[in-house]
DNA sequence: CACATTCA
DNA sequence: TGAATGTGG
């Protein structure tokens, strides 16, 4: 499956990186085929992690606790992911788990319109934030600041060089991370895709691993099984979607997963569901494209020895952006324990 | 996104 | 029971 450009917004690489999530679809949750497996039994497999979403979430869950000033540098330069990476790197190691983190490239012009209602949503938080600061609402203060998180450049740079040092490998996606995550679970390069997204399922990820920040076991979903559990084609699975709601369309008022899917049965897709039912989905086929066919690239490669220089990425975390934490000297310490122990280096 | 609450 | 809506993270 060649780079389609078509539905993707020429160099325009996200400049935002708003991650205020407007609508979601976790309707999805009701429908998918999902599991609970331990961490130990994927031992040996690779997981392409959305990388933003993986980075969000530690952003605003597991580091939020700290105190800020330890990972705001004296320019006032948030780098949490630094934090957040290093604690959450160990996990997969110590399972014998590779990671590959797939990063977003380009955004889809169908999210315009999103992105932009993401930024004015924003732009209103921050207003809000500096009238709580003035006020000295240290709660709202903090309210605020969760949902005003986002990944900035310079995380996503950080991130990268870090991950660089450490020697785990990163795919650059030419649009959607979760789409070429998906395409490279898809063609067997990877066995997992990892995100908290129920959108992986649309874009036929077979294996996708939930809940991987947290420190309980993560969910498998399983899209085969999906598709069975309801006797839905893969387009089928899309345009209950579709009816639902995705990132990139409200979905139709009155359709939960459960009428979606009885619909789409009985009325074969969602050309049958709008014929019969007077319903009308805006942009449908360009979304239904983007989720079955979308731009994704075969121009990566996949390293699976890791041979971090932890040297290098202490001297980065540390000394060059000054964070220095018990959490980060811990994270170094199992990281160079378990990339040891599992043999994930190459000594042979 | 999860979870709780309310409405039909 | 399922859909819609609001809140916290």
């Amino acid at each position: 499956m060649p780079v389609t450009a078509d539905s993707v917004e020429a160099g325009d690489s996200n400049p935002f990186g708003v991650l205020l999530r407007l609508m979601g679809n976790a309707d999805l949750r009701d429908i998918a085929v999902i599991k609970d497996v331990s961490f130990e039994e994927l031992g040996g497999s690779i997981v392409a992690v959305d990388a933003h979403n993986w980075l969000y979430r530690y952003l605003t869950t597991t580091v939020k606790w700290t105190s800020d000033d330890i990972y705001t540098t004296a320019d006032g330069e948030e780098v949490a992911n630094l934090v957040g990476v290093i604690q959450g790197l160990p996990k997969f190691f110590e399972a014998d788990v590779t990671p590959v983190f797939v990063f977003d490239g380009a955004v889809t012009d169908l999210k315009d319109d999103e992105v932009k209602r993401r930024r004015e949503q924003r732009e209103q938080y921050e207003e809000d934030l500096e009238a709580a600061r003035e006020e000295g609402d240290a709660i709202q203060v903090a309210r605020l600041e969760s949902r005003t998180q986002r990944l900035t450049d310079v995380i996503i740079e950080t991130t990268r060089k870090l991950l660089g040092l450490l020697d785990v490998p990163i795919v650059d996606a030419p649009a959607e991370g979760e789409a070429q995550a998906a395409y490279m679970a898809r063609r067997g390069d990877a066995d997992y895709v990892g995100t908290e997204d129920y959108d992986a399922l649309l874009f036929g990820a077979p294996y996708t691993l939930r809940q991987l920040t947290s420190s309980g076991d993560p969910e498998l979903m399983d899209f085969e099984a999906t598709l069975a559990e309801h006797d839905l084609s893969w387009e089928q699975l899309v345009d209950v979607a579709l009816l639902c709601g995705t990132d990139f369309n409200e979905g139709v008022r009155g359709y939960g997963p459960k009428t979606a899917v009885k619909a789409i049965r009985e009325h074969g897709d969602l050309w049958g569901v709008s014929e019969a039912e007077d319903v009308y989905v805006e942009n449908a086929d360009r979304i239904r494209d983007l989720f079955l066919d979308p731009a994704v690239t075969d121009e990566y490669s996949l390293e699976t020895t890791i041979e971090p220089d932890l040297a290098a990425a202490r001297a980065f975390v540390t000394d060059q952006w000054e964070v220095d934490t018990d959490e980060v000297a811990r994270g170094f310490e199992r990281i160079e324990s378990s990339v040891v122990q599992t043999g994930l280096d190459d000594w042979t």
